[in-house]
DNA sequence: AAACTACCGTCTCAGAGGCA
DNA sequence: TGCCTCTGAGACGGTAGTTT
């Protein structure tokens, strides 16, 4: 089958989402095959069609339709696989996909399979002629690819030499033109002497065509820190280093909307690097900073981000702009001189210590930027934190690097005032309640909801009342909540309740308990998370050699609420006889 | 027979809405 | 600010059918 469109990302870069044009009909191909693997195919398919989408739209063309396109209904007469209708299109792309998306994955499902289904199939839609006499390919903004569409394969990369490199230095040295199609230095060089410096790509992309006897494009192989490309220039001698930035003045971003749209452009790549970790907290493996997004208290649909958050004394945040050029403002989108949009943070750290002005160049080793445009009555000091028109790994990258500077910023604040950073004591929180409350009419009919987390702590309590009160609940400075605290029989039990029964909830309950006496400092607590289903053995196993014991409990509805049925096991480790 | 294509089915995640 | 429920949607292993 062959994939003759290609669709292009409004930055520019090239998106792995592949289509056909016939006619006035384009065919959206499918996507299969697990990311990360050779196999992975059409990976932006659901970013592309909504893109497409979009720009159909936003080119005022007239869409007539969309089919499932697969193999398995092309018999199937047109009408008999719509996924959706002409008048559909009137509403907001995000719909239109959300529709579509919906309608492939129960298409031809068995009656009474809720789920399951593929939403990622092979759609044809139908674009009407009147758009503006403008052509489908450009309406949609695709590219025909009708050379190589993979990046090269190591073995033909590592056929480049250090002598294909240093010819290819001495020719790009008399000659910077002389390899076309490759742009300037941006994010490393390669340096050639004290005067000299190259962009890696170009060099690299120079040597390989000389190796490899054709052209070499810059699609044609990966740059960056780990890249085939950065390690055989090294190994010819060439040390690559990260690009020296130009200091040019940064102009702050006036118009609001541009802002938001940067703001949400920079929350996007950090989620995107990030994965959960429950409640709220993002992860960036790659970099060792967690951080969570909060709605934003001074502007209602805006979001801050929290970074460090583990120990809210060291962690950073990045508020949402108030308002666009807004130089009193702790973060703001400017622009460098070539339009580049900027994320940039004042160098000021509240909090106890404070660390801002010289300390703050000081203990974090970031060199202010000069900013212009906005007033303000006081002239503010502004830190890049990413330059937000990369992609997604370098933006969270760059945002890492800035987070980590200032978190040891503040350590180092607080060590050079002689109070040392020890974790914050825990602090006694409130008790549980249970009871009902009504959950509003949304998507489903209003209904009653039992708080069975709150069921389950109350029978607890009173069960474990006497002699003297043996369960209190325990909140980091930071927030996070334990569950319980039971001064138990045979020792101390960290307890954590789930009321969820999907192993997603398992595996949130495991990690609280890690997270938590560690947080606390309850390392001589026993471990309980208490369940409201009956694990399997393998996972009571799998837990117990984690360090973490499994029980599960029981509810039932009677006439006056909710009747929670505890283990006896359970029961016995907290020292109730009941 | 191996490799590839185009899906399916399930797991998992993330966000919204809501409560205390 | 944490946590709960619900829901949409992405990730990804698995596989029938097709092509080489």
């Amino acid at each position: 089958m062959e994939m003759s469109f290609r669709v292009i990302a409004d930055s520019g870069e090239p998106m792995d989402a592949h289509l056909d044009i016939e006619g006035d009909e384009f065919i959206f191909h499918s996507r299969g095959g697990a990311k990360g693997r050779a196999s992975a195919r059409n990976i932006d398919y659901g970013p592309a069609l909504r893109l497409l989408l979009t720009r159909i739209q936003a080119a005022g063309a007239r869409v007539e339709g969309a089919w499932l396109d697969t193999e398995e209904v092309r018999h199937l007469p047109l009408e008999a696989r719509v996924i959706l209708e002409r008048d559909e299109f009137q509403a907001r792309p995000e719909e239109q996909f959300r529709l579509m998306s919906g309608r492939m994955q129960i298409f031809q499902r068995p009656p009474g399979s809720r789920r399951g289904g593929s939403r990622v199939k092979k759609v044809r839609i139908r674009v009407g002629q009147k758009a503006r006499g403008a052509d489908l390919e450009g309406i949609l903004g695709v590219r025909w690819t009708a050379g190589r569409e993979q990046r090269l394969p190591a073995h033909d990369l590592n056929k480049v030499t250090a002598t294909h490199i240093r010819n290819a230095v001495e020719r790009l040295r008399r000659d910077p033109a002389s390899a076309p199609g490759f742009g300037p230095a941006r994010e490393y060089e390669v340096v050639v002497d004290e005067e000299t410096r190259l962009p890696p790509k170009a060099v690299f992309g120079l040597a390989a065509s000389d190796a490899l006897g054709f052209s070499v494009e810059p699609a044609d192989f990966s740059g960056g820190a780990a890249s085939i490309c950065h390690r055989l220039l090294e190994a010819a001698g060439y040390p690559v280093v990260a690009a020296r930035k130009p200091r040019v003045p940064l102009m702050l971003e006036d118009d609001l909307a541009i802002v938001d749209e940067a703001w949400d452009g920079w929350i996007n790549a950090l989620t995107g690097e990030a994965r959960s970790l429950g409640s709220g907290l993002l992860w960036m493996d790659a970099h060792s900073v967690i951080f969570s997004p909060r709605p934003s208290d001074k502007r209602a649909d805006r979001t801050d981000i929290h970074l460090g958050g583990f120990r809210h004394d060291l962690s950073v945040t990045i508020s949402a702009p108030l308002k666009g050029a807004d130089a009193n403002g702790l973060s703001a989108i400017a622009r460098d001189a070539s339009g580049r949009r900027v994320l940039i943070r004042q160098g000021w750290l509240r909090g106890r210590p404070e660390v801002r002005g010289e300390q703050f160049r000081r203990l974090t080793g970031l060199t202010p930027v000069e900013v212009t445009g906005g007033t303000a009555p006081t002239v503010r000091e502004w830190y890049i934190v990413a330059d937000l028109d990369k992609a997604s790994d370098e933006i969270a990258a760059s945002t890492a690097d800035f987070v980590l500077r200032c978190m040891e910023a503040r350590a180092a604040a607080k060590a050079g005032s002689g109070v040392p950073a020890p974790s914050s004591p825990p602090l006694t929180a409130g008790e549980e309640t249970g009871g009902t409350f009504t959950r509003k009419a949304v998507t489903q009919p209003e209904a009653e909801v039992h708080r069975i987390h709150g069921e389950v702590w109350l029978r607890l309590q009173d069960l474990l009342k006497s002699p003297g009160p043996r369960l209190s609940k325990l909140r980091h400075q930071a927030g996070y909540e334990v569950d319980g605290v039971i001064a138990g029989a045979e020792g101390r039990i960290l307890l954590e309740i789930k009321t969820g029964r999907s192993a997603a909830d398992v595996y949130e309950g495991v990690g609280q308990l890690m997270l938590y006496s560690s947080m606390l400092g309850l390392h001589d607590h026993r471990k309980v998370l208490l369940l409201a289903f009956e694990p399997s053995a393998t996972l009571v196993e799998a837990t117990r050699s984690c360090g973490v014991e499994l029980y599960s409990y029981a509810w039932t509805k009677t006439d006056d609420g909710i009747e929670v049925d505890l283990p006896n096991g359970f029961l016995a480790i907290c020292g109730s006889d009941r």
